[in-house]
DNA sequence: TGGATCCAGCTACACATC
DNA sequence: GATGTGTAGCTGGAGCCC
């Protein structure tokens, strides 16, 4: 993939391809999650994107730690001390409607999948026919990071 | 025995006093906590305990001791090992003593066939008085205040019920009805151990049709499923749902339930459907069709990769497995014909069982007696095998193209007689499909009644009493149900036959396919193809797909574009002339129709002539041909013009015929079909020819205005596809008309399918820059600019539509919107300038406009803006390279919008939204020192507007924000004076000496220009020409939402190349952000800002 | 068993409501 | 003032694969 290496973008005459196959292939992939609209929208590689705490941290240390703080935070029981006081362990709550979730109607389904693709977004409506694009600007490409980070 | 001295078995026996044994019970409790190993031996150790209890007669202080030693884990939280631990040890011991029991009454049972039945039945057994005991206790905390007692006593409680045979009647009441109530518990995972714990009295018979029932409460088999079912499905939590689902009885009575969790939100839930629910479900034959169906379609097509994998495992291993390995039983399972996932899941199938590919054998014999599903294999594996370039496959399977042309022409001969053979069947059949047709008929006329009604009503603020159209609904409904009756009606006649004729067109069409990607190296058997299909084409009244198809194996095996039109043209005029015998008039109809076409060119203002209309129907109506004809070849026509690639040149054949056909179409609204076939194929020739082009944009204009729906959506998708092709030339100075109609689409909640049409069109639109390229148009300024507020405006319309709160109803836009938003920002650095450019307006607009605000389930700032600024990031974008990322400016600019928005009377909330996200803007160093200060100025600026504020609550910023904002603050300031020092390098290594007098030249000539024009990018660089005053943008920018005028807070990309401009650019940009600061208190925000 | 991933719970805080 | 709700960022557990 020789385009890869060249450093300066390439400006293409009218009518031209809008996305090529990497890039409609890289697209496809990267809305392969958040397809479903707004209020379900998470960030995904936002990480990269976040400059200003960027320090990276010691993570073996901290790992380590953890790791022997798990161990050593296992719990023995005695059974040979003061028996629990049965009223404080079962006390019931003053309200006993706070115990209760409230009902759920929602079926916790997916919609239907329309299943958008790029090769949808470059066609027209009417019949099989890719569109071009009208201005004279760089032909979208992968960049060297976007093809191989994530891509 | 003290306190140190672990039991054995032979200090056991030694115990006499009741505290030695809770002595021993806690020895051996406090060993079970340690690990399960141990479990069996102290299970022993236990039971002896508990049995010495008994014979000391003391097994209740037994019971005492155990629920006080049980007390001690019930506040341990979840995951805690140790009261895991002790909980299935509880588990085993009394598993143990039950087993004991059975063990010991079966034992009695056969000593009892000897003796005399003994009278204890009635006597509580004391395992069963130590598990009622246990039971009486739990419940006691089943509605404790901490959840994590609740947790664990419902812990204990699912364990327990799996030996619960013997108690009485009233404890089990009250622990199922304690148990349902948990099933509402707020916690999550007192609900999943309530699930749990219910689950096992499904195995337990609670028929009691024959006798009455013995408890108070309702508790049948049926209840307990429901239950359980209502969980599966509506509790919010998916690992509850998870629990039931694996938990869920599998019958057939509850299969769909679990198949409907192959949609569920949470993907190990769906993985689970396929990797394990589907293997208890047992051989694919216990799942109907209808729901092997929507497991493929689903699990295939699913989002993440591990749902898939998991599908595909159960197709292709255990769905094959379970039908022998034999491939066409597993096809013929898949109902081929009425399935949209089959060819799907045969091609995964090739590929995941490549070495099965070997085994298919298709020989003459095979190919010569097709069944439905010898066809579809063998079209399906030649498609794999094409697609995969596995040549050999295909050369020892398939046969020459001659051969495959005489087999297809078998086929249509076998279905031309099978249909000459039934013609009382076909005739039943016409006459249905004629009522059908005047059923849409009706139900288009009203649609479009309806639609003019409502525009009316808009325009003219009229109220029109739409009762009467109310009524015709409710007729149309009893012709609907006329309609279905028909099917049954027919049961006998017309099914059967209709079924094979189906299945006939099925292998037909599968030739077909194969022959549309055959490879015809030998011309004799390309030759035999073409003879074939131009002739049944012509003679054989194909139904659409079968015709389509056809068409497409025609181009292919044509010489060229223009042999291929020249062939289909003579097919529709033999079609036509077919029925000259029958009906001379239609021939001549045709030609009237030409002559009309000065007519109609002429027509193409906005208000048509009803009258003059109405004449030309009557003046062409003697002439009529039958509709089916016209219908046909209208058909044709538009898949004919669906293949063709180029622009019309000199094919005047088609121009004669089909513009004859398509405006006689045209004019017959009162025709559905007739009428919108006319209208597709109006688009369709519209995109090869320009000039039809021109005229056809007004007449679906106009056709659009006044129709319902259906007629919309197509008009849109040709107008929308006219553009594409054409450019936005082709509606000359008429845009802002469009813009408007493509506005009020958009936002026309009541007509959803033609909002996704819209919004999908101008995404298409936008991204391949036919909207927004105004730079290369040759209108005037003023023309220009006026595109420019449009195509704005509706950018914006795009923005909000996804916010909507609306948009949540319609699936379909959200989906689409989600899919090309993104792209459309990502791909192009101009792109996302444009999405940064609309930012402030969208914030502002979605949380302070009562259009949006008003509505339930709004979306919150918190949720908005990170999305518009995951948009904006450089780092998505594709096409740059690390360095020119980090020198991008869309987030500095989206940044400067969002301070603008912060200082207007939005309110605390998405202020805070706003602060709480300034530190994921993408800002580094490499960006020009005199943009970051002017940045850093703006900040200055945005920070004294809240001191000035102070007063008013909204400005009152909490802690954290305080914090935020300061932080950004000062990693601006950081940044701009890394920014400095990176500059003063530079120059240093640079040998450019004159850029300082080239600054000081282009400094004073800024003083001199106009200030309002914008411009972005280093790439982009504003010329001379496109200046335009603030004054002039005011008195042109109608609104196309009729909504106040739209303030003028805007970039303007450019898209002239790069030019050593760039210090004039940053100047202006510096300049800007001054401007667009200053000009928060002064200007007339568009989106009226209500005090 | 360990690693990678996703999800949900936890904590701290702000704010609304009773 | 107590209590409930909503949010951000972190963390640890669950389920899977190898």
């Amino acid at each position: 993939l020789p385009r890869l290496f060249e450093e300066e973008p390439r400006y293409e005459k009218q009518q031209e391809e809008v996305l090529d196959r990497d890039l409609m292939a890289y697209f496809d992939d990267r809305m392969r999650h958040n397809w479903r609209g707004p209020e379900h929208w998470k960030v995904t590689a936002f990480k990269r994107a976040n400059n200003i705490d960027q320090e990276s941290k010691p993570k073996a240390d901290t790992q380590q730690t953890t790791h022997e703080k798990k161990k050593h935070d296992a719990v023995v029981v005695d059974f040979f001390g003061d028996d629990v006081d049965e009223d404080t362990l079962f006390e019931a709550p003053r309200n006993p409607s706070t115990l209760v979730k409230k009902e759920n109607s929602g079926l916790n389904k997916l919609p239907d999948d329309i299943r958008y693709t790029s090769s949808r977004l470059i066609t027209l409506f009417t019949k099989q026919f890719t569109i071009s694009t009208y201005s004279v600007k760089p032909q979208a490409t992968l960049t060297d990071a976007q093809f191989f980070g994530d891509a | 025995m003290n306190q140190s001295e672990k039991p054995t078995l032979k200090s056991i026996k030694n115990i006499s006093r009741t505290d030695e044994v809770n002595n021993a019970m806690r020895h051996v409790f406090q060993d079970a906590q340690m690990g399960l190993s141990g479990h069996r031996k102290l299970v022993i150790v236990l039971k002896n305990v508990f049995n010495k209890s008994v014979e000391l007669n003391q097994q209740e202080y037994f019971a005492l001791y155990l629920t006080r030693i049980i007390n001690r884990i019930l506040s341990l939280k979840k995951g805690e090992q140790v009261a895991d631990r002790i909980a299935k040890f509880c588990a085993s011991f009394i598993r143990s003593i039950v087993e004991d029991e059975i063990e010991a009454k079966q034992n009695k049972e056969s000593d009892e066939d000897k003796e005399e039945d003994d009278e204890d039945e009635e006597n509580e057994s004391p395992t069963t008085m130590l598990i009622t005991y246990l039971i009486h206790h739990l419940l006691r905390g089943i509605e404790a205040k901490d959840k994590t007692v609740r947790y664990r006593v419902v812990q204990l409680l699912a364990y327990l019920v799996r030996y619960i045979g013997e108690i009485d009647n009233n404890t089990f009441e009250a622990l199922y009805s304690s148990l349902n109530k948990r099933l509402n518990d707020k916690e999550p995972i007192v609900r999943l151990q309530a699930i749990v714990a219910i689950s096992h009295f499904q195995v337990f018979n609670f028929d009691y049709t024959e006798e009455e029932s013995p408890f108070e409460i309702d508790i049948t088999n049926a209840s307990i499923t429901e239950k359980i079912i209502h969980s599966i499905r509506h509790d919010e939590s998916a690992e509850v749902r998870r629990a039931a689902l694996l938990n869920l009885k599998k019958s057939q009575a509850t299969i769909p339930y679990l198949i409907e969790r192959a949609r569920d939100t949470n993907s190990i839930n769906r993985r689970l459907v396929y990797s394990r629910i589907s293997r208890e479900l047992g051989p694919m034959n216990n799942i109907d069709f209808k729901n092997r169906e929507l497991l493929l379609k689903w699990g295939l097509n699913d989002r993440e990769e591990a749902v898939q994998a998991a599908a595909t495992k159960m197709l292709t291993t255990h769905w094959y497995g379970s039908v022998k390995e034999d491939l066409f039983e597993l096809i013929e399972n898949l109902h081929v014909k009425d399935s949209d996932i089959a060819e799907t899941a045969m091609l995964i199938f090739f590929k995941s069982r490549e070495d099965k590919l070997s085994t298919i054998k298709i020989d003459e014999a095979y190919w010569k007696q097709l069944s439905i599903e010898k066809a579809f294999l063998m079209r399906t594996f030649y498609c794999y095998c094409q697609d995969h370039t596995l040549l050999e496959l295909v050369d020892a399977n398939f046969p020459e193209a001659v051969d495959l042309a005489e087999t297809l022409e078998k086929y249509l001969e076998l279905r031309t007689k099978f249909i000459a053979s039934n013609s009382e069947n076909i005739k039943a059949w016409e006459s249905h499909n004629e009522k059908l047709e005047v059923f849409k008929n009706q139900l288009l006329q009203l649609e479009n009644t309806m639609s003019r009604i409502n525009l009316e009503t808009e325009t003219h603020k009229k109220h029109l009493d739409a009762a009467d159209d109310n009524l015709k609904f409710l007729q149309l409904e009893e012709q609907v149900s006329e309609l279905n009756r028909f099917h049954e009606e027919q049961k006998d006649n017309y099914v059967p036959f209709a079924e094979k004729l189906q299945d006939l067109e099925f292998i037909i069409l599968q030739l077909l396919l194969i022959a549309n990607k055959f490879d015809y190296g030998d011309d004799f058997g390309r030759r035999k193809m073409l003879q074939v299909i131009r002739k049944r084409l012509t003679e054989d009244k194909l139904p659409g797909e079968l015709a389509s198809i056809a068409l497409k194996v025609l181009k292919r095996i044509s010489l060229h574009e223009k042999d291929f039109i020249a062939m289909s043209t003579e097919i529709i005029t033999d079609i036509r002339d077919s029925y000259d015998n029958e009906d001379e008039h239609f021939h001549s109809a045709v030609s009237d129709f030409d002559d009309d076409d000065d007519d109609e060119e002429e027509e193409d203002e906005i208000e048509q002539d009803e009258d003059e209309e109405a004449k030309q129907k009557k003046r062409n109506e003697p002439k009529l041909p039958p509709d089916d004809i016209v219908i046909q070849c209208l058909t044709m026509s538009q898949h004919v013009l669906e293949l063709i690639e180029h622009p019309l040149e000199d094919y005047t054949s088609l121009t004669s015929i089909y513009s004859g056909l398509v405006n006689y179409a045209i004019n017959y609204k009162e025709k559905a079909t007739l009428h919108l076939l006319g209208l597709k194929c109006l688009g369709l020739f519209a995109l090869i020819d320009r000039s039809t082009a021109e005229d056809a944009v007004a007449t679906l204009y106009h056709s659009m205005r006044s129709s319902g729906e259906q007629v919309r959506i197509i008009g849109m998708k040709a107008v929308i596809d006219i553009l594409s092709i054409h450019g936005v030339s082709i509606i000359g100075t008429n845009i802002f008309s469009y813009a408007r109609l493509f506005y009020k689409s958009l936002t026309n909640y009541d007509m959803p399918g033609l909002q996704c049409v819209v919004a999908e069109g101008l995404c298409k639109l936008f991204l391949t820059d036919i909207f927004h390229a105004s730079s290369t148009s040759n209108e005037s300024e003023e023309g220009d600019n006026q595109e420019y507020e449009s195509e704005k405006q509706l950018f914006e319309a795009l923005i909000l539509t996804y916010f909507h709160p609306l948009t949540s109803k319609n699936q379909e836009l959200g989906q689409i919107l989600s899919f090309c938003i993104p792209v459309y920002a990502f791909s192009h650095p101009n792109h996302q300038a444009r999405v940064s450019s609309v930012s402030g307006d969208v914030i502002y607009r979605l949380f302070s406009d009562d259009e949006f605000t008003h509505h339930d389930h709004k979306l919150s700032a918190t949720s908005v803006i990170p999305q518009l600024i995951f948009w904006c990031d450089p780092n998505n974008l594709v096409n740059l390279t690390q360095f020119e990322i980090k020198r991008q400016t869309s987030h500095l600019w989206q940044c400067v919008y969002l301070l603008q928005a912060l200082e207007q009377d939005t309110s605390k909330v998405v202020k805070r939204a706003i602060i709480s996200n300034l530190s994921k803007l993408y800002l580094t160093d490499k960006l020009e020192s005199t943009v970051l200060k002017g940045l850093a100025e703006a900040l200055e600026g945005t920070k004294q507007c809240f001191e000035e504020n102070a007063t008013i609550p909204e400005y009152q910023l909490d802690k954290l924000s305080h914090k935020n904002l300061d932080n950004f603050i000062e990693y601006v300031n950081e940044t701009y004076a890394k920014s400095v020092e990176r500059e003063g390098e530079e120059r240093e290594k640079s040998n450019l000496l004159s850029t300082n007098s080239i600054l000081g030249e282009l400094e004073n000539e800024l003083d001199t220009q106009s200030q309002h024009d914008k411009s972005e990018t280093e790439e982009n660089v504003e010329t001379n020409e496109e200046e335009t005053t603030q004054d002039t943008d005011k008195e042109i920018n109608e609104d196309i939402s009729d909504n106040e005028e739209s303030v003028d807070v805007e970039m303007q990309d450019a898209d002239d190349p790069v030019d050593d401009l760039k210090r004039q650019q940053l100047e202006e940009n510096l300049r800007e952000i001054d401007e667009i600061l200053d000009a928060e208190d002064s200007v007339d925000y568009s989106i009226s800002m209500e005090e």
